[in-house]
DNA sequence: TTATTATTTAAGCAAATACTTAAATATATT
DNA sequence: AATATATTTAAGTATTTGCTTAAATAATAA
């Protein structure tokens, strides 16, 4: 059934798109609300950063990421915890310090990003 | 110059390697911020929606989105207007509407994101 | 002109975010 | 056991975010 369009009014609004529209939407609703949540993860200056890092190293522990981003343990721990909790990194116990790495299935997805990071090829346009 | 470890006084920190990650971020860190700062442009359940509306539809207006994604005109207009500043949508005037289109550049950056988003290759780990 | 529709802007507010400091926990060393 | 180091957790706070409503602006139609 076709639902009725609220806020269109116009008398040439195109019913049929919108419905259209909200149908597509609706079909990937799901998918697009896990991307979301993913690309607002990672998509933090101090998270995107220790990201890069454990692409490149996966021995960093706590306080190296501390004093390599100078900003206390506390805030790196934090933001570990809440991409753990995501399942986009994991960490193992080597005595007192915790090792981090990035899980296989974040690698791959991110994996060129991190390309573009590289060579430059974030959008030119973008103004902070 | 070498800097020193302000958090890692264990005997074994590797000192070299905290150095030599510090050098890496340095080299790229305009690019990663410019990255997490349009990441976290498009880490937004609604944003996301309407750019994946214009990936397939160049003739939506406010009014329209609107209707399609059950919102208030001004908080569609609003997350528009942060789009358009940061240059990775425009509109057109026709008459009292506006269409809304994505630019060349992000539609080229994000067509893998779209693709996958319709696969369902997001995280599959990924908990919100 | 007046009325209508679409859009934007402004102001206000509740919720989320990211840091801080201080305290708690875990592991290793003396 | 006592100390030291690394990490996490908890509580507090300032900032940011995303919505809401109401008002302002723009363009068209009667």
């Amino acid at each position: 059934m076709k639902t009725k369009a609220e806020n269109c009014i116009r008398a040439f609004a195109n019913l049929e798109q919108i419905d259209d529209c909200k149908k597509q939407i609706d079909a990937v609703e799901n998918n697009l609300n896990l991307m979301a949540s993913a690309l607002d993860l990672v998509g933090n200056n101090v998270r995107l950063k220790i990201l890069y890092l454990l692409n490149q190293h996966t021995n960093l522990c706590v306080c190296d990421m501390s004093d390599i981003l100078a900003m206390k343990a506390p805030a790196i721990s934090q933001h570990l915890r809440k991409m753990k909790d995501r399942g986009i990194i994991n960490g193992i116990k080597k005595g007192t310090l915790i090792h981090y790495y990035l899980t296989a299935e974040f690698a791959d997805l991110f994996k060129d990003i991190f390309k573009r990071i590289e060579k430059g090829e974030v959008l030119k346009s973008i103004a902070i």
